[in-house]
DNA sequence: TGTTTCAGTATACACATGTATACTGAAAAG
DNA sequence: CTTTTCAGTATACATGTGTATACTGAAACA
């Protein structure tokens, strides 16, 4: 009754379709990248390309998809290893650029495509961002109750480590791996400066407006 | 003797030109924008582009120069209008989401094409990004000479404010006037977030662990 | 004035692109 | 063993691409 050895070769293809697809995307921009040039690549006729997709925006949503399974499996990693504690922004610091090593495509296709993309794209590109984002204000929250703060403090101090890590991610791409260790220290103490200011309670600074 | 008008015509077809180039851009991204479509954008015949570029990255190149010119006289208006003081933050941050709306293709662009983009195009953004960073060093140093942190401490939380704020912007950029608001505020409380940590001395030995 | 310069045009070409159509051949189903 | 299914092929076509070549006509010049 196993009946694999036919879907199991389809599933192979579209896996070379969009492994190659990552690939040259990370060369030159997934918006530059030719329905035929992805076939020529995963070597199968410029036709047989929409027994997979329909096309080229569909092929870049499963890209997305592909990175957000691999961010959360980053993330499920790294809340195992990260244990709280005083050393835990440089376990995590250290197991995101291990991601970064292992899947700079992945990671330069979000990077990349934030703007220029489809709508469709940006959105998908966003939900995953913000997927991300939450988590991290959950585990915020968690490591850091004690502080009794308002709770967008965490939001906050999410987004702001969000922005910075995919910001010197998108740098420490070009750099060989040797040469990151500076942007490793770097990204470490500006997270921690992050922290460190979400942690502090906001001075009266009672304003007509609103300012925390 | 005032020879222009020849000139000029030339020049104002080049304008044209980056001015197509950047509104198509900020569409479909710089790298999925072709020759043809600029010079038709721009109404002159394909073969006239290269009265004025050699090819397609060099148009990018002189964008990319547009866009620096840009952040400099935003930076300079910045300089002016903010003085040292508790509102420089919401200063700060209305000016920049000001620009932003004003100059949102340059600003699209330089976001688009961090990655993706030829290497000499990377390289140019960079620099610019990096001159970014230091003019912003330079004034937080000023601002807070007194509390007489060590140098490193301004370009971290200048790099931090900087990646925090070009990431909020390219937010900002799919958002309808109206509703940036919010986001001028959640800018401002992380940028001030931001300055907060990094006002703090680092508790014990700055070279080893030991931290939040 | 007549001559030169040169931004922009007209045309042409070889090549890459997305997609439609009919096909093949092997695995799956009966 | 026969039939059906369907991933991938072969071929074709209209359209878009970058670029080369010869040109035009007006401004610049002398």
């Amino acid at each position: 009754m196993i009946t694999e050895s036919r879907l199991d070769q389809k599933t192979k293809t579209r896996k070379r379709l969009i492994d190659m697809a990552l690939k040259l995307s990370a060369v030159k921009g997934f918006a530059a990248l030719s329905l035929r040039e992805v076939t020529a690549a995963a070597e199968i006729t410029p036709a047989a390309f929409y027994r997979h997709f329909r096309d080229m925006e569909d092929l870049g949503l499963s890209l997305l998809d592909e990175v957000g399974i691999s961010l959360r499996r980053m993330l499920r990693e790294a809340r195992n290893r990260v244990r709280p504690g005083p050393d835990s922004v440089d376990v995590s610091v250290q197991t995101f650029l291990e991601f970064l090593n292992d899947n700079g495509n992945l990671f330069r296709l979000l990077l990349g495509e934030r703007q220029g993309a489809s709508s469709a794209f940006r959105k998908a590109l966003h939900i995953e961002m913000d997927r991300f984002v939450g988590e991290l204000t959950e585990d915020l929250q968690k490591n850091h109750e004690k502080a009794e703060l308002p709770l967008r403090n965490y939001g906050y101090a999410a987004e702001a480590i969000v922005a910075v890590v995919f910001t010197v991610g998108a740098e420490a791409l070009d750099l060989p791996k040797h040469k990151q260790v500076n942007l490793a220290e770097r990204l470490t103490e500006e997270v921690k400066m992050i922290l460190r200011g979400s942690l502090l309670r906001t001075e009266g600074k009672p304003t007509k407006k609103r300012s925390t």
